[in-house]
DNA sequence: TAAAGATGAAACCAAACGGTATCACGAAAG
DNA sequence: CTTTCGTGATACCGTTTGGTTTCATCTTTA
């Protein structure tokens, strides 16, 4: 069964939460540090960190009263697949055809609605 | 300077949306047609179409009374663009497992076993 | 032990979102 | 010309989203 997609897009389809994944792949960062970075406060970076967790996108490890937060980017991996499908009509002649030939083989197939 | 990535992620944030999309990669369908495969109005389904519009990623095409869409697939560069910023992190977490094993073999620890 | 630091959590708010119903308009068909 | 068909546009509604403020909890440190 495949993952479901909608959780990971959700998370991405805010500006801030795409900058917080670009940071955090640099450095694993606390939120305060994470905030710090915005102008905005701690309680609503906080608020898209949860929505980067739930999205499985970023990982929590509480040391002490910090919480490190850091990438998990395999989590990007179903995202970039479902994108994938569409490379098919980036003028790859081979491609072409074998889309030409699978035609509505592969419907669209999407179970990730609740 | 970059396209702006906002309105594309906007668009792919919604999983009807994300079906139009995969419809509309076989065939280019007429609004009618589009909303006849959705439980829901076709006003509903329209707004959605306008989304995916402004994120540039289906074009229409006037015919008479009809306007036909179409995939315009080459929009979602910029965000398979951004997103393979992070590829790194999958490649490079495998070669860094290899070194790590390589290297230091007595500290199995913080590695998320898939 | 008390103070300070980092975070969690809840209440609240305006704006955006996803959807509906309704009406207007131009093209096609009778 | 009149009707019908596909669409555009608008108003409206409940829920979600992105943000704030405020207070509680737990950990470190003086």
């Amino acid at each position: 069964m495949q993952p479901d997609l909608q959780p990971a897009f959700r998370a991405l389809a805010d500006p801030t939460r795409r900058d917080i994944l670009r940071m955090l792949g640099q450095n694993r960062m606390s939120i305060g540090q994470v905030a710090d970075r915005f102008d905005m406060t701690r309680a609503a970076v906080r608020k898209h960190m949860r929505v980067l967790e739930e999205g499985n996108l970023i990982r929590f490890e509480t040391h002490g009263r910090e919480r490190l937060s850091s990438l998990n980017a395999e989590a990007l991996r179903p995202v970039t697949d479902w994108l994938s499908w569409f490379d098919r009509f980036w003028d790859d002649k081979l491609s072409a055809l074998q889309s030409t030939l699978a035609e509505d083989s592969s419907a669209p197939d999407e179970k990730d609605r609740t």
